[in-house]
DNA sequence: GCGTTTCATCGTTTTTTCCCGATAAAGGTG
DNA sequence: CACCTTTATCGGGAAAAAACGATGAAACGC
């Protein structure tokens, strides 16, 4: 694979233990603390369509302003959602499928 | 059905409607945050493994002063994801399933 | 009717979240 | 090296959330 051609968020590296009930609850509630504004819910869904994204394209959409949104961003990382790699004097975003795939099963288990 | 044997929490009233995409983040996000916190997490577990349960059981069962367990209930409730019938001097709540479902949903289409 | 039980609501305090502008750090370009 | 771009972080102010105890309302038993 050329590394001109390379996704800016390539793969995956570890995994996700099994935790105890109480442990599934508390991470259910970070994930979905984490999911529950509607600016991070708009982040997620334009990463998820676009594949990447660079940080300043999200700051273009959104109508906040860039601390902000980066601190939109650095909530959603910090709950393992998505990752985000520098590129250059960029940073490019991209969905953490593990963490979104975790998410989604723990809310389907209900 | 015996009325003495129905469950405290009948048949659902109401259509959900089909919202607009923006809409539609805004309301995973509300969703979102109702379940984005421990208390309401284990809340959403104890009526899901009761199919109901008194507001009394669950202030015995978690670590919170009465007040602040019906505080997550009202949240919770707002939110559409339970629903609380009054019985006799007690309230008796159980799941919403539209709400649930439609949480389930959302999350899952992402 | 009176007291008891059950739960919601109110008022308060503390903590957290959200948003912003300003500043700093890091990477290019000339 | 100086400069510009991009992003993260800091500090602060306003708003919301979380927890509590105390009070109030509704339903029951005696």
């Amino acid at each position: 694979m050329n590394e001109l051609d390379a996704p800016c968020c390539g793969s995956p590296d570890g995994e996700i233990a099994i935790e105890s009930e109480e442990e599934r609850d508390t991470q259910l509630a970070q994930l979905a603390k984490a999911v529950g504004h509607p600016t991070r819910v708009a982040i997620l869904r334009t990463l998820i369509e676009r594949d990447e994204c660079v940080c300043g394209e999200l700051v273009d959409e959104l109508p906040y302003a860039q601390s902000t949104v980066s601190g939109h961003l650095k909530t959603l990382k910090e709950a393992g959602l998505i990752r985000g790699e520098v590129q250059g004097p960029s940073v490019c975003y991209c969905i953490e499928p593990r963490g979104l795939s975790l998410f989604k099963q723990l809310v389907d288990e209900l």
